[in-house]
DNA sequence: TAACTTTGTTTAATTAAAAAACTATATAAT
DNA sequence: ATTATATAGTTTTTTAATTAAACAAAGTTA
């Protein structure tokens, strides 16, 4: 429990200082002090320590306002460099991003097997790679943070990967072994819900779901603000939901799981008849089929549709978020599943529900993920480095 | 935004030192100090500023620990008191609360009609009634809490109230108004999670969700030891979680929605044809009759349990909860529920989840819903009066 | 050119916590 | 009994932060 002092007190407000100069930037200490209510003397107090920290930065005199000209400020996004990873099951997906969550450099590189031993070299490949392409700053690489599909506990253990394979590995310990650095391992729906709120459609919002919807179907919550993980880390398995009790076997253990008919797995049984070899089938050809108007695709797409919308009115029921963003791989078929979703809606949701939320699709097109990541790197950096620590 | 002060402080560390009293109480100075890490003499001024609060008494020395004998303090829990009242379909169930959460009086009344204005008329009564019971006090009625079997807005607002037919009600302005004191309309699953984390079952638990089954099924969400409300107020709708997409039709426009398979309606239906008048099939008198052995009641009690269980682990993949509290009138069901829901999580739930939960019932009785609606009030109480603001 | 504005710093006042010194009151050992 | 020691709680002093007020610097406007 931590009781109050004034280091909490300027903790706070160097905080809200910095969180200012980042959304306002370029802005001058006058300004920081009629928008936080902070006395001007606090204000300069608190900017003279955040240059001494390099965080901010004077970049001269401003227009006048009828009066002496004010000194802008500006944050300074390149005083470190964050590393994010979205470890897929068939790629490793890395980004550099400065501390403002711009990319600064990517790297895509394909997996081939999903053993451990090959996993942990083509992430540390990537990992090196990046750490290379990043500028000389004052902070350097602040951390390093993956997002993995599987359930992940809160001490970073990855519990269970299904899809590759995994049980109990204990990936941030190798890396902060090997890099010292601090390493984030993070469920993929939770980076992804992460990236959208720093970064995308989540912008502003307190309360929303995060669908991610690929070869499973998991959900970052954001409450109050804050990423729920809850009581073991493991919340979010929506795709796990019962739809059906007396359904298809899912290898959960459940019967009828949500992600069997909501999936990518539901799309290629819908639709595997129209190819030869159904190993061939993957999203982007459906797409293409899709554009072509072919009509068993775009019946499939429907169908899987109406599912989704089912499930996600369960999430509505509970939830009554402000906001639900579909991500991963089915952020692309917005154009062919927001009817059927919204025809379920319509049918399915109490009338005080139609109208309490917006539905939208990521916004960071297949970096979600990776933005997640890497953000929550920069923000330990900003909360706990002697930067803004007194 | 708050800024940081030193009021902010000063509120901070009282709160934190009336908090030990209230949960240690009797306590020294010296052990408060011990136990928050405060400096001894900050927690000498906070005391003093408490004590001419009245919300913190002396009670003489206590026992010598080897020196100076302590002066033991204790919280005054009869500085004032607050009225809860759980406004049910056929009853209004009124408490009288010390600003412990002691029942110190309480009033059943049964409702005739579900017009409003004659609902009105009967929570007047019984709001005056406690009142009249409640002694001199220095604060007197602290507030005034109510919950609901309905979806109440962040106003307070009683949108829809399927059971009482009621829409758009202003309970609360009405109150308000009429006793000018602070009044609280929640939704009764939500006031019930409350009264369960601040009295029951929850105690210490950050995170879980409290389940009302009885006429309807409704969750109170706890995260981060906070009531999770939703977007506009009205979370926690896990009655109408769909269950069987095809199912009957439920009057809230979805189809197989999880109430309609769990709660008391299920059960009379299982059952009505045991009865002469189907009026009279009451939980009550289906409790008679399995504590008989009946075994279509028993079969009727395993078979809804079973329903239970489907939605409980959809719940338990999304929050992944510390605990389930299931309350209400089914709260009295646990020797013939826990069975069949267990069955379920074995059957349907990944072993990541089956040991990261444990399952309880309501440990208030009938008393969850009131007490939790009164302790709205004196939480208000405490962070809004002067006693504890600077 | 004078009057007024705005920006940012300096100085003094205020407040709360913490450390240190001190008083009061015990117990325990001699 | 007396002395040493330990604990409880208050008083005094120190420290660190915000804030208000005064001020200096640098503009604009009439």
């Amino acid at each position: 429990m931590r009781t109050g002092d004034q280091t909490l007190v300027k903790q706070i407000n160097k905080s809200i200082v910095l969180t200012t100069v980042q959304q306002k930037s370029p802005i001058s200490r006058a300004q920081i002090s009629k928008d936080t209510g902070l006395n001007k003397a606090t204000v300069s107090s608190l900017v003279a320590d955040l240059l001494e920290g390099k965080l901010v930065e004077e970049m001269g005199a401003g227009l006048s306002n009828g009066g002496r000209k004010p000194t802008m400020l500006f944050f300074n996004n390149k005083a470190g460099y964050a590393i994010g990873i979205d470890l897929g099951v068939n790629y490793v997906l890395g980004i550099l991003t400065d501390l403002q969550g711009s990319i600064v450099a990517k790297i895509n590189e394909p997996l081939i097997s999903i053993d451990e031993g090959a996993v942990f070299n083509k992430v540390e490949e990537v990992i090196e790679d990046l750490t290379e392409q990043a500028p000389k700053s004052a902070y350097g690489i602040v951390g390093i943070g993956v997002g993995v599909p599987g359930l992940i506990d809160n001490e970073g253990t990855i519990l269970f990967a299904p899809n590759l394979e995994w049980k109990n590995v204990h990936l941030k310990q190798h890396l902060e072994r090997k890099y010292e650095l601090p390493v984030f391992i993070e469920n993929e729906a939770k980076a992804g819900s992460h990236g959208e709120k720093r970064y995308g459609a989540g912008q502003g919002v307190s309360n929303f779901i995060y669908v991610s919807i690929g070869i499973g179907v998991g959900a970052g919550i954001f409450i109050n603000d804050q990423l729920y993980k809850g009581g073991s880390g493991i919340s979010g398995e929506v795709g796990h939901f019962t739809i059906e009790p007396n359904g298809r076997k899912c290898r959960c253990g459940n019967k009828g799981c949500w992600e069997l008919y909501s999936s990518e797995g539901a799309l290629v049984e819908k639709t595997a008849h129209l190819f030869s070899d159904r190993e061939e089938v993957t999203t982007e050809c459906l797409i293409a089929k899709a554009k072509e108007r072919n009509l068993e695709v775009l019946n499939a797409f429907d169908q899987v549709g109406e599912y989704i919308g089912i499930g996600l009115t369960n999430i509505i029921n509970i939830f009554n978020p402000e906001k639900i963003i579909i991500g991963n791989r089915f952020a692309e078929l917005e154009q062919w599943l927001r009817n059927p979703i919204e025809r379920v809606f319509q049918q399915r949701l109490h009338e005080e529900f139609r109208d309490s939320f917006t539905l939208s699709f990521s916004e960071n097109s297949i970096y979600s993920c990776a933005l997640g990541s890497a953000a929550f790197s920069i923000e330990t950096f900003f909360s706990t480095s002697r930067v803004t620590v007194v």
